[in-house]
DNA sequence: TAACTATATGAAAATTTTTCTATATTGAAC
DNA sequence: GTTCAATATAGAAAAATTTTCATATAGTTA
């Protein structure tokens, strides 16, 4: 069977899901949001706000940074994280109206 | 647009990451871009226009009906497939510009 | 260097998704 | 009711993710 051209090719159809697979977990939500407004936090900070054990914690964290939604800089022996696309905060606030009504 | 900084609960969560994980398929994104600008398609068209195995479409049009992105009319023995909600196709291209750089 | 704190990584087990194949259902036409 | 076309669903194998637990690495201070 052949495919018609699509306005979205395959790669772009993969790094998209695969963006957007990153950020499609309640923890990895739950990072972004805690680093809103532009905060820098470290994985301590981060995974005693989440409740999380350290390793979970990290590697989450390093999903996210895999896959570019968050960068980090390593200040002495702590690593800031912060997200590197602001507006995938929008993606959550656009999600969340499709729940309503 | 502005996104909004709430903090945000379990269930809150849990629910955007469904839906973002509903999405977060190349299969499923090319569906809802194909369904872009309002279109209605029955399954045939939408397994042809992507090249896929009929029992795949279906089974991905019934995910996406599932999490609430998709909706679909019968007409007699066709099914019609939109966009439950358009704004998801923002989603997308939000997404897209993280790509950018 | 040793001890200590912070963070990262590995690997097996458990769970979830995806794909494949076959079959079931639905509606139209006869 | 039978047949055909369109769509949906079931079950199991394959693939990908998540979780858990243990350990390793990096940086600091003594």
């Amino acid at each position: 069977m052949q495919a018609k051209s699509v306005s979205l090719d395959r790669g772009i159809l993969e790094r998209t899901a695969a963006s957007l697979k990153a950020i499609a977990h309640p923890v990895r939500l739950a990072m972004i949001d805690l680093l809103r407004d532009g905060k820098r936090l470290n994985v301590t900070q981060i995974y005693q706000a989440l409740g999380l054990e350290q390793a979970v914690a990290s590697q989450h964290l390093s999903i996210l940074k895999e896959k570019n939604i968050l960068s980090s800089k390593r200040q002495g022996k702590h690593s800031y994280y912060y997200l590197k696309h602001p507006s995938i905060l929008e993606v959550i606030s656009l999600v969340l109206t499709t729940h309503e009504g």
